[in-house]
Formats: structure tokens, C-alpha cells, sequence
DNA sequence: TATCATTTTGAGACAGCTTATCAATTTCAA
DNA sequence: TTGAAATTGATAAGCTGTCTCAAAATGATA
């Protein structure tokens, strides 16, 4: 429903308001629909959104997941080939432990972690908007 | 030259031995001038050896390196469009704080954060064998 | 509400990176 | 040295994502 995602869609307005971009009935659809997931593929959105409308395009989609992380609404993250785009708001943050074996993902929170990034940046004299954090390596199926 | 990386190529031939697989004046080129560098892609290393052999195919460079991730020498990372292939034996990598007005990239270390993050892994049943960092926010001159 | 400059869309063409194909060549165990 | 098996080089093909452009939608303004 549209209305259970009042912040994100007030942070997209704010976006296109202040870029001169239109609110159409085809980002309200895509946003109402990644909001409900914690990732997505836009391959993978274009099927799921195939039979709300069949004749929203592949492209529209790619352009409009790219809105959302200029918005900051998303953040996309190249796994393999493909890219999967992350919800943002889905949780304070994202890191992931990847396993390069079996491609699972496990997802993780470190709040020292978290502290350690804001004392690198402050020494830098940098201010962190987003962060990224991927572990590769095994799972403990794949290691043996 | 040759002889510098020799624990490597051991490495190779061992799994090359285990797999039915052969050495090739190619595998040997391919490999030493991967070993001198700390990560590259498939396209730089195919100009980078045209010199040595003019005839070396592209898709030879995707396949040994490809090799050289099944045999534990390299580790492919997604960055963008393309695929970097890290040198594993090289030690100490780069985590990044990036601007996201000038982009610019300010490169960073921190033991405790690799220490962490090691203590995460290790909770999950996960072997890591690499990682990344990246950290997106406005550098001070940004920040006005 | 009607107007209309501007933005967005959909469909497919296109581009960049990587893998598959296959005949010719090379490797290496016997 | 021989020959089965693996590898190579050249290029076609595949996949993901972006660009193009005419048609449609948006929204500021009257």
C-alpha cells in the first residue's frame, strides 16, 4: 500500500523537488515494491512487476532504482554480474558476509564497527553518509 | 622473472596436477606478471602483455586468471562493470572513504576494524578470505 | 481547468565485459 | 616418439545495463 512508506516517499519528493524531477505513477509503483524488499535485482523487479503492469519497462526500472540511490532511498552493490540494489531504510545498515562458495548471504550488525567507521572518517575530515562492508570467504558448508 | 615466485607456482602446479590440467607457456607468462601486481583486470593485463606476446588472447587472460582463482592464487572482485582479480598473496589492503561531491578517494587502514570484522565472520562459521570497505560521505571541503 | 514547456516512458538498439565455440596447436604420460 | 587430452586464439554469442527518441505524462502557470 501506498501509504504504509510515508517517510521514503516524502524523502522522494523532497529528491525530485529539488532536482526538478516529476513524481510518476511508474516511480510510486517501483518504490511501494522495493520497499517491501530487502534487495532486488531490477531483472528480477520487472518480473515481480509484470502483472501490476506489463508494459513497464526494463530500462524505466534500471532508471528508476538509480533515482532511489541518488535519493538515497537506495545503494546498489555489484555481486557477480548482476546488480542488486539494497533497501536502505530496510534496516539502519547492510553489511553482509558473502559466501563466494554457495553465494549465500548472511547478514550482519557490529556497532563497534559502526564507531570505528565514524573515527576513520572524523580523522579524515570526512562526514559518512553510507557505508559498504562485505566479508568474502566461506561458509562452513562450502570449507569442506 | 620467473624464479621470484616460486611458492606460487608450486601452488599452481599442485593444482594443476589435481585437476587434469597443464602448463602452459601461457599459465607461466600469465602468472608472473600477475604475481607483480596487487590487483588488475583482464584488460589491462592484455595490453600490459602484448608486448611480451602479441598473440595472447583475451579470452586466455580470463581463463587463467579464472584458473588462478579456483587455485587459490587470485580472488575476483566486482567493482562497477568490471572485474578486478586481487592478488591473495599480497598482503594489506585498501579500505576507502569516498567523497561523494568531488569523489575523491582517501585510502585507509585499521587493524581493529579487520580484527572485528574477523570476530564476525568467525561467529557465522565463515572463513574470510577477503573484503571491502567502503565509506560514502562529503569530504570538509564538501561539507560548505 | 486548459495550456504547454519540460520530464518521463517504453521499446528496442546499442555498448561493455565475459564466456562459449571450435579448429588448430601444445602438452605430457606411456 | 606417439597420441589422447587439454589448451589456445579468434571471434561469435550472451548478459547486464545504458542510450535513443517519438509519444505520453506531469505540473507550473494562467
Amino acid at each position: 500500500m501506498a501509504n504504509t512508506h510515508v517517510k521514503e516517499m516524502q524523502a522522494l519528493k523532497e529528491h525530485l523537488g529539488k532536482h526538478q524531477l516529476k513524481l510518476t505513477r511508474q516511480r510510486e509503483l517501483i518504490l511501494n515494491a522495493f520497499l517491501r524488499q530487502e534487495h532486488i535485482t531490477a531483472e528480477a523487479m520487472y518480473h515481480q512487476l509484470a502483472k501490476a503492469d506489463p508494459h513497464l519497462g526494463l530500462a524505466t526500472i534500471y532508471r528508476t532504482l538509480n533515482l532511489f540511490c541518488d535519493a538515497g532511498l537506495a545503494q546498489a552493490r555489484h555481486f557477480g554480474s548482476q546488480t542488486k540494489y539494497d533497501n536502505v531504510s530496510h534496516k539502519g545498515h547492510h553489511d553482509h558476509l558473502i559466501c563466494t562458495g554457495c553465494e549465500k548471504i548472511v547478514e550482519f550488525e557490529n556497532e563497534e564497527i559502526e564507531r570505528l567507521q565514524e573515527e576513520v572518517a572524523t580523522q579524515n575530515g570526512f562526514t559518512i553518509k553510507t557505508h559498504r562492508l562485505e566479508l568474502y570467504g566461506l561458509c562452513s558448508r562450502c570449507r569442506h
